[in-house]
DNA sequence: TCTAGCACTCACCGACCCAGAGTGCCAGTC
DNA sequence: GACTGGCACTCTGGGTCGGTGAGTGCTAGA
């Protein structure tokens, strides 16, 4: 039904339209492409393509427009993956190599992601379910203030207020010893059962502290720590709206509430997927299309990737995302 | 020069244009203001008002349009602050007092601010300059992989990848223990200080190692922890542009890189301050005004407010961005 | 000092036209 | 049967042209 001309067809509207911005006649197509053919014969192509959902056009008298459909089919069958150039790769893999922790190394893959892209990075925390306790810190800063702090073995650290009231220096101490001792190398499932128990087991002077603490770092350690996106490159959101700003404020405000791209990072595989326009769940998405892929970090993953619209250059993304996955994964992994 | 009803007409001028958006002409503020006088009076002020560039026209048949002078003159003599409704204050209280720590503070502060003033909001992570230093701690991860822990009074926990290579286990608990006892209560003077000899005292087994530990906290301390910006609101950016998205790209730019909202808010002062288009320094806020306020953290102080519009509703953004730099210092200080 | 009146200016809006790009279709050719 | 050249058609975008209305500046008079 589709031959290879056709397709070469879908093909050229594809990445005329993307780069630019502006529907694209027969004319152009057989003058750029070189087909050997006449533009009334591209015309016919594109009136079956027309039929069959892959373009369509904005008014008679335009040029043509790629659907989410057309979109689909250029990305599933019609594109090569662009290799990063040499130079591209050794940019990344410097920037990142010098990140100084877990959060550094976050913040700086978003921003390279942006940057590489020219589109809005985005990327979720790791997940902490698979980390194990490393060390529980309980210390007082400030009369009864006090902070309870949560190390595990990705590195990553959490902490809580606490009210230290009625505990002295030696009691303090007791009691960090007394959870370091149960909840060293723990898993989360293991944490949460030795924590209910513990309380119990302390002398019944410190009961009710032990008992508010364990409270704290059981919620500590079923909080993922997942559930946070970092976000770059948000001044590309205006390439986005070109002209009508309309479209950029479902977008910004899905960024802002987090939760939607806390889902769509939640669902990625270490394949890249691509979501195009209406195959977003989400209605705010709609206009946009998100390539997201996942990074690794020690047995789990977890997801990253970029919001863009729709007419996006989907094999340098694609790419991108997938290299900088990579890399990332790598240098969570050595550390 | 600038008698009372000229006062009236300027200031009823930048209401007007703040909430209608739209030149305001003579016969519009007679009618609104009640002003007992004709328009073709209230046309005379006006064009004395211009001739001493308060306000300005667009185009000859056009009403009038605050300038940057009109509004500096409006903060500074015409307006009062609107005080919040008590409903308002509970809210603002009830939101922060849910939070677990210093950056869930922060986090729920910005996101506020952005929320209550429809804007969006900025806030500098407090300084650590003033913390004295409470805890180092030094964890095996994984194999030869390590972090390196720092805690200081404020309950700021920054950490570092550290190489382990070469440290057994004894060696790790020796050199904590070590770097506790003499760091445990230095300030970063101190700190500095004590770092600089205490490798050439540790057994020379360990003096490669404690060496470079010496170095990472010494990085670490010199780092005040305050050269972060959070950010929210972002989608409120949309109202901002109003049809003509060219002003919003270099807002955006401006909150991407952060170096510059850094400096803003290293400026601040506990008086709120207003910064009114052209009066910001950096070029990209030339369309917009900055208000801004310190907050209190122990006996330092840190920056906060709001990025919008010189076309803002200045007295009751000023109200919002005291009342909640003072309920966070408020925070802070009951932890 | 204020006001009423009047002429003037200019953005905005709709109507109109034109050029140009692009299409769809059809008849003819290979 | 597939392709092509030609042609009529459609529609956008830009430009021009008045009319309208909001708002002004100025002047003479209260």
């Amino acid at each position: 039904m589709l031959d290879d001309r056709k397709l070469a067809v879908l093909r050229a509207i594809v990445t005329d339209y993307v780069c630019s911005r502006e529907p694209v006649g027969s004319r152009a197509i057989v003058e750029k492409h070189h087909l050997d053919v006449s533009p009334a014969t591209v015309r016919n192509d594109m009136a079956l393509l027309e039929d069959e959902g892959y373009i369509t056009h904005p008014h008679t008298s335009a040029g043509r427009v790629p659907t989410d459909k057309g979109y689909r089919m250029f990305v599933d069958r019609l594109s090569t993956i662009k290799p990063l150039s040499s130079a591209e790769k050794r940019a990344i893999s410097a920037f990142l190599t010098g990140a100084v922790d877990l959060d550094d190394v976050i913040s700086r893959t978003v921003r390279l992601l942006a940057q590489v892209t020219s589109q809005v990075a985005i990327m979720r925390y790791p997940s902490t379910r698979q980390a194990t306790i490393k060390r529980v810190d309980l210390i007082r800063l400030h009369d009864d203030r006090g902070l309870l702090v949560l190390i595990n073995s990705l590195g990553k650290v959490s902490q809580r207020h606490i009210d230290l009231a009625g505990v002295d220096d030696d009691g303090l101490l007791m009691l960090r010893d007394r959870f370091n001792e149960t909840l060293n190398g723990a898993s989360p499932a293991q944490a949460t059962d030795r924590l209910e128990r513990l309380p119990n087991e302390v002398s019944p002077l410190f009961r009710g502290q032990a008992t508010s603490i364990a409270a704290l770092l059981m919620a500590m350690v079923a909080f993922a720590g997942s559930d946070k996106v970092a976000v770059a490159g948000l001044n590309n959101l205006v390439q986005f709206a070109q002209g009508y700003d309309a479209a950029i404020k479902p977008v910004l405000d899905t960024i802002e509430e987090q939760v939607v791209l806390l889902r769509l990072l939640g669902e990625v595989t270490p394949d890249v997927s691509v979501r195009i326009g209406q195959e977003n769940q989400h209605s705010n998405l709609n206009q946009a299309s998100v390539v997201a892929t996942a990074y690794a970090v020690d047995d789990h993953w977890s997801g990253l990737g970029v919001v863009g619209p729709t007419r996006m250059d989907y094999p340098s993304t694609i790419a991108s995302v997938q290299a900088v996955a990579r890399y990332v994964s790598h240098i969570l992994a050595e550390g």
